[in-house]
RNA sequence: GGCCCGUUGGAGAAGUGGCUUAACUCACAUGCCUUUCACGCAUGCAUUCACGCGUUCGAAUCGCGUACGGGUCACCA
């Protein structure tokens, strides 16, 4: 009579190895008390997702932080969803921010002793595990085919039957050995699923590093473990890699709590020691009135690829996410002055349990500070290389004359409260263009947004006065005063309270020449400081549009 | 439907039985500053912690139940 052994070999001639083997060869990792090994596992769809940048930031910082080991593992094992290029672009993206891993997939190759870090090429070793589990009758071939699949669950629903392959609904389970072999000899396609010996009436518990103890029923479902096509399913491949890349705390999304018991199921049979979880939150979006997760065909702000194309700071990006995870995290930045996440200790245990909606407000707060704080020489070239890549027009605009754009970004910038009006690159040309004359031409060709209580000979008269009368190099209490001694030549009030005590005997008050000016300027009624950008503008523009603009009034 | 996780303001949240008349941040509103905008400053924004019952001298904090939200039940991860 033939035995498991004998089931063994037949599936799997060509696996010579043995688990000790793989013990031997990846060793427990020599690193000092408390330290993490923590990992990124992504699959290669291609997308690098907004939950998927905060699990990666949580498992990098946590490597970092306790003196351990970040990998990087690419989670090939689907292969109708993969999609060619990916891993490039996920560690490209992830590069972005810093997260580089010490050791797993790279484009250029792997790096690290405990590869290969792709899925797909790690056959070998899922292979000998589970001809071992073979050998031991913990893990079988099933011949379902989808349809007998399907029969059962249907048979399961007529009954009210928990749904799944488990007991005597699991087919194939039971089979002999002398059964399998017939099967396999007849060349009857497989699956092998793993034996489990769970009781669903009995509970089983583990501490999650984040919500800590949870309790669920006992996995007794035989999952498959070795899809037809070879490759491992998520369970098998997790409970194999993690455990002999010696992985120490797993940091996955809160979707595969359910899950669990499989995968402490898995370890038990095989003897290992199960690591520590951390299941993340996920990011969720309000969607007519109700939470959903984060979806990558809905929403844009659900791929990271969204935030670097619009020109987010990176840094930004990644302050606004630790402010999720740790919302003291918002606390420490004010009490320490500083975003650099490296000088914060980050915590688990100061989680929120529940998945935080994703603001864009608050983005867009931290965005703004952290741009505003960063050097103008810097900002510059973080600028010039997003415009590179996403915006040729404004890329050849502010490459025509460095020196002249940088003093446009560094407008009410050196000082202690500095302006904060570009929450991202994208914001930047927009709000700049009317610096270019060509640019500025064609608002002034659309027409300036002058309001209609000033009557076309007054601003006419005054701009046209102006233009020979404005003064340059001079600081700006005294320009501005040479401004006013120009606009109550064209009867305007030179002071707010006469202003406001005799409004009939004036034009307009102060603000309203300088709006005038403004508009004529920069082509818009709100602008920063108007005495930085005649500065900027120089004296001969200044004159030239003040002009134009005189002439075209009367036009 | 079974199981699991969760529920403090518009958003992120602090809070682990009396120190809370519920921090802090964003958003929003109003005012001040001011040549506009942005910045900055000031003030306001939950008499109440989903709801009910219970434990207790005392509960947002502990227990039970209900409701609601999320997740999961694949040869996808």
């Amino acid at each position: 009579m033939a035995t498991n052994l004998d089931l063994a070999e037949l599936l799997f001639p060509e696996v010579k190895g043995t688990i000790e083997e793989l013990e031997a060869k990846y060793p427990a990792r020599n690193l000092k008390e408390g330290a993490e090994v923590t990992r990124f596992a992504p699959s290669p769809t291609g997308f690098l997702h907004t939950g998927s940048l905060f699990t990666s930031m949580i498992s990098y910082t946590i490597a970092k932080t306790t003196g351990g080991v970040y990998f990087f593992r690419l989670e090939d094992t689907d292969t109708k969803r993969t999609v060619e290029g990916s891993g490039e672009q996920l560690t490209s993206q992830l590069g972005e921010f810093g997260i580089v891993a010490d050791e797993g997939y790279f484009p250029e190759g792997d790096k690290g002793a405990y590869g290969p870090y792709k899925q797909s090429e790690r056959r070998e070793i899922y292979k000998t595990v589970i001809k071992e589990l073979i050998k031991r009758g913990r893990a079988y071939p099933d011949f379902c085919t989808p349809e007998d699949l399907d029969a059962i669950r249907k048979a399961q629903e007529a009954v009210k039957a928990l749904p799944g392959y488990y007991g005597t609904w699991a087919r194939d389970r039971n089979l002999s050995v002398d059964e399998r072999i017939e099967k396999i000899k007849a060349g009857t396609p497989w699956v092998i699923r793993f034996k489990s010996n769970g009781d669903h009436d009995r509970k089983t518990k583990f501490v999650d590093a984040i919500r800590g103890e949870i309790e669920l029923q006992d996995n007794d479902t035989d999952v498959v473990i070795l899809k037809s096509d070879g490759l491992p399913t998520y369970h098998f491949a997790h409970v194999c890699d993690d455990h002999f890349m010696r992985t120490t705390l797993i940091t996955r999304g809160e979707e595969w709590i359910p899950s669990t018991p499989i995968h402490l199921d898995m370890f038990r049979a095989l003897g290992w020691e199960a690591p520590r979880y951390a299941h993340i939150p996920s990011i969720m979006k309000l969607d007519h009135g109700n939470k959903r997760k984060l979806s990558k065909r809905k929403d844009a702000e659900a791929a990271v690829s969204y935030f670097l194309e619009s020109g987010y700071n990176t840094q930004a990006i990644l302050v606004y996410l630790m402010s999720i995870a740790n919302s003291n995290f918002e606390e420490w930045t004010i009490a320490n002055h500083s975003f650099d996440l490296k000088e914060f200790t980050f915590s688990l245990e100061k989680m929120s349990l529940d998945g935080a909606l994703f603001d864009m407000d608050k983005l867009n707060y931290f965005a703004k500070e952290i741009m505003a704080r960063i050097p103008v020489e810097e900002l510059f070239g973080e600028v010039k290389t997003w415009a590179e890549k996403h915006d040729a027009e404004f890329f050849a605009r502010i490459t025509s004359d460095e020196p002249y754009f940088k003093k446009i970004l560094n407008i009410e910038r050196d000082r202690p409260n500095p302006r904060k009006d570009y929450a991202k690159y994208s914001d930047i040309a927009p709000l700049t263009r009317f610096f270019y004359h060509e640019e500025w031409a064609k608002m002034l060709a659309d027409g300036l947004p002058f309001q209609e209580k000033f009557d076309k000979e007054t601003i006419s008269s005054f701009l046209k006065d102006l233009s020979g009368k404005m003064l340059f190099g001079v600081d700006e209490p005294t320009w501005f005063a040479g401004l006013k001694e120009v606009g109550a030549a064209h009867g305007f009030a030179t002071d707010k309270k006469a202003y406001k005590a005799n409004p009939e005997a004036f034009k307009g008050n102060v603000s309203d020449f300088s709006e005038i000016l403004r508009v004529a300027l920069t082509g818009s009624r709100m602008s920063p400081n108007l005495h930085e950008i005649i500065e900027i503008l120089g004296k001969e523009e200044v004159a030239k549009r003040l002009n134009e603009v005189a002439e075209k009034a009367l036009a």
